[in-house]
DNA sequence: CATGAATGAGACTTCATTCAT
DNA sequence: CATGAATGAAGTCTCATTCAT
């Protein structure tokens, strides 16, 4: 009834467990993105995923177990398809910015995927861990390139990821729009050492954004 | 037994029931840290403040109640110490880099209270208000007075609040020292237009930060 | 503020202690009536009263105590003014219907007592004994004076008071209207083996009711 | 341990969820029996059905739901056993009287349900409502067939289904014997019109009062 | 007498988790 | 694997009652 997510999608080639476990997932999804993650409740979880609660149990030890593992698909998902787009791209200022803003209008496409990761972002470190790690290599790779002229250690790494997730919570309020990720983008660079003129111009050149909503990543229907 | 904690000091001058009603709010303060404002417990709370359960609530409502006074009395109480500590720097860049690096030392020296502006941020929407009214005055200050460059509005002042937020939470693990104010302080100035090595010349200036361990917000002692 | 009830009226001539457990035995029928008995708290009754909630226990050892006192002082104060209008009435008969008649006109008049005689009649068995010792006399005496015919025994007047108290509900739910007490006052009569043309001419006769309103009991006012 | 109630008999045959949702009802009716339905809590009612408390919440939505069902299940019970009992009856007084004589016997052959009829009308309005529909019809086929020359309407309805219920209650306190149908169906004969003796003959006629305490309902073990 | 803060037992309810089917 | 009833600990909140002021 309930019409497939993400994870469900993706695990449709597998067998029934398989898809069983991905339909957990996609619910565990839902819930903690409306809820947050300590008031999801396995029942509910459960329930979205049209399966009897203890079938929950039978694919993840705990809500923390099925936490990391969506934190995991999530991010892993995210980086996989940010790193295809820019395939192409070398330049580690480019990269940045498009990954940036491609990350913020992915999450905005998939807003549930947007709520978990700032909801939970405080709560299963291993979240925060994964984004940084894709993040500080390209800032590490302009380094250098010579085009960043800052050491970049987790402290920079940290301001500058939480500066873009408080830009993807913005975007999904409503309170910004589509030039959310230009402008945190062009704030991060004016950090990095950029000259503000050489930032503006990176962080909104016309680029095209992949557009994932009929791509790869399917809209998550509204039950 | 308990020793008291900030709120109970202030309250000392007060009837027996502003000082159970302090009694509980430094306790809530307490758990509200450890525990984050979802999974703390009325019961916790009561019975860190050494009261029986239903004292709770003849003091407030709920534990929304509590957290919106908590909210209230932490920012409060820290914007004041701020304002008071600047009275004399007129600057806005002065000020908003002395402001950010007395915050994060001040939310240091009281790490509960820290603890429960960052985990408490994104729950209690009263908090992060407050926090961004204080930081917006000065940084709209900078631009009357012609020194930032960029348009003041709430996304930017998120983006920065996020940052010196982010930056507490380095400092409160351990993860970063002194220095953090200072650093988060220099990116901050950079975002904002000012030249890299302006900003590291006023966020780095050797300025007295008021010592309040000793003074008006003496150090909460651990249970 | 809060304006007084029947028994503060009554009590306005004693000291203020005596003032003050009138004011208690006013708010606790006002909240008996609306909540029942099991449901009304102390609390809410020394808040209507206008009084500490300790000061409750001042004048009552619990709630039971001044749910006996409530009974015991309404059904004495209506007895007393239904004898009082009918000290000239002497045939049984006749003071059974205007007693039954005047009861619950007087109840209505003052609703609160009225619900507090249905709703706790289950509960303090105090009530429906008083009342039934009142009905009981005039009955005997009907017998005594050979117009009823029935043996009155505990079995039939409970049968009669339980009616009469469904009429007095049904017009205080407002399903039935001034005919309620003549209704109910005529089927009585049948059941005591009266004829049914003079039940009917009986209960249904153009009495004057007193008009407690304006005199002995003055109409609660709503806060 | 616990000897099992009626609806746990009724449903012996059902599943395991059928049996122990049964086992609560009838804890339910023990429990609203001996506190009245205000003062029962869910707690024991669990206790006594030898359950943990949460599994109270698996059956029912809370202690109104199980009220509901516990005043559907023993009005549907009682009047089935009475209707098939009478179906051989046609005149609507024979009718009137054996209902009510057979009610009476009934309730006090299961004391419990008896109880809860009598504490709970006023509360659980669905209760009264269902005992005054089946009494209404037979009255109104009175009517109909020219015996009662009242007028039925829910006034006097009301009134004979009070008075039902207090020689119910008189009989399980034990102030009455097995006379009680008969007096109160007499009463409420006459009431309705009948020549006393008539209403005489016909409430005390000798019938034989179906036995279901070794038959349909059998009787509740006291804990 | 009056106050009202404090108490703590106990009510309701939720929910992660287990387990027999 | 899947089920869903059952569990019981834990949380929220109420309220009759006490007691120091």
């Amino acid at each position: 009834m309930t019409l497939s997510g993400p994870f469900a999608l993706e695990a449709s080639n597998l067998g029934k467990s398989g898809r069983t476990r991905a339909r957990l997932m996609d619910a565990a999804v839902d819930v903690f993105a409306r809820e947050g993650f300590q008031a999801a409740s396995v029942n509910e979880i459960a329930r979205l995923a049209d399966v009897a609660n203890g079938t929950f149990y039978v694919h993840f030890r705990d809500k923390d177990a099925i936490a990391a593992e969506v934190a995991y698909g999530i991010t892993r998902e995210i980086a996989r398809q940010i790193d295809e787009a820019m395939s192409q791209i070398d330049g580690a200022a480019e990269r940045f910015s498009f990954a940036t803003r491609q990350f913020i209008e992915l999450a905005t496409t998939q807003p549930m995927w947007g709520w978990v990761l700032i909801r939970s972002a405080w709560i299963v470190p291993e979240l925060n861990h994964r984004v940084e790690t894709y993040l500080s290599s390209d800032l590490k790779r302009g380094v250098k390139q010579g085009i960043f002229n800052r050491e970049i250690d987790p402290f920079i790494v940290d301001a500058i990821s939480s500066m873009i997730l408080s830009a993807l919570a913005a975007r999904l309020r409503g309170d910004a729009g589509e030039e959310a990720g230009s402008r945190v983008s062009e704030l991060a660079l004016c950090m990095l050492g950029f000259p503000v003129s050489e930032a503006k111009a990176l962080a909104w050149s016309a680029i095209t954004l992949q557009d994932f909503s009929t791509n790869v990543l399917p809209r998550a229907p509204k039950p």
